[in-house]
DNA sequence: TCATTTTTGTAGCGATTGCTACATTTGTAT
DNA sequence: ATACAAATGTAGCAATCGCTACAAAAATGA
């Protein structure tokens, strides 16, 4: 009774690295199943469905990306807004926190289509987005701080589509330009 | 002769329309065929083979939404940032625009990812955009406006992003908050 | 040891995928 | 009218999809 658990938590472990690497559309039970290096007929007597193993898997992405925000920068310190984006610029574009970012617009895409377990998922990473963010902002906590916050994610994301269609560079040109609008307004 | 070409045309209007509206996932053969109302066998003598009908279909949206810009706002009358950036704002938010910010997004997805055709089309739409703002800001042109725009279309697609993972009352909340930086820092 | 439960392999079902072979109808040029 | 090309319908292929029936093996409890 327990390698049952036992085994469908390596493969949630497995399957959300292999999601991370690959993104939301190479998922077919088979697929999965030989990330996970086990048969599909395993995989589904560890879950109850495709839906279920997916949804794992997202959930299993969703809390390491918090851990992940929360290792590298604790609540305690907080910082002003053009600094806090700019830290969470090289953060998203750099190699660890890339890929989450990448599977982040996808659920976002999915989400616009209504799509279950996608748009729930979505949601909950980008309200962790929201309130990691807000934790950090120095400043009195109120809807204006949550309102900044909420800017700084949009700038993020709006950072992570612009590189995926127009380019790195592109994207970095905006980076500096918002990190330069950030600085004389919100010091 | 004549009418396969005529018909080829017929479909990608139809096909194109209905990708706006159900997204890029649910683009089997048969289901295009449905959209277009042919015949799979039709489609497939209309086009060479499934990655002809979406690329040429995404094709006809894009040009659609450079001329439907274009129509909206001509290039001769220009504006600050902040007014420019409230105005697409709206646009994109609204109706007519907001299933072609959906595909943007699900594009940029899949350019993340480098799959083709979707990148290259993904690249086409993100550079008309930042185009089609950089003509509409007042001031000198040169690389300075050109990054004004980038930063802007960033906001523009990271609003798309928010509002579909987080809701509209949050992406409501951020455009709010971009549109009153953008006030006090480039006027 | 024996009975019961948990774990796993084999094999395949019906549906859908992209695509094609083949035949037939329709249009066109001479 | 006849020959030829273009257009279209019928039918089905091999591959993959999500999922399941069935039974053997392995572990567990008495």
């Amino acid at each position: 009774m327990k390698k049952r658990l036992q085994q469908r938590e390596r493969a949630i472990d497995a399957i959300a690295k292999a999601m991370l690497a690959d993104g939301l559309s190479k998922t077919s039970l088979r697929q999965l199943a030989a990330a996970a290096d086990v048969s599909d007929r395993m995989l589904l007597y560890y879950f109850e469905d495709k839906d279920d193993v997916i949804a794992a898997a997202l959930g299993k992405i969703t809390t390491d990306l918090a851990a992940e925000l929360e290792r590298i920068t604790p609540a305690n310190e907080t910082a002003p807004a053009h600094a806090l984006f700019e830290q969470a610029a090289k953060l998203t574009m750099g190699a660890t926190l890339a890929p989450y970012m990448r599977i982040s617009v996808e659920l976002a895409a999915a989400a616009a289509r209504n799509e279950e377990p996608f748009a729930t998922l979505s949601a909950q990473i980008a309200k962790g987005f929201v309130t990691w963010t807000e934790q950090r902002l120095s400043g009195p906590s109120g809807p204006q701080r949550r309102a900044l916050a909420a800017m700084i994610i949009a700038m993020i994301d709006g950072l992570a589509v612009l590189q995926a269609s127009a380019g790195k560079a592109t994207a970095e040109i905006a980076a500096r330009e918002m990190a330069s609008v950030l600085k004389a307004v919100r010091p």
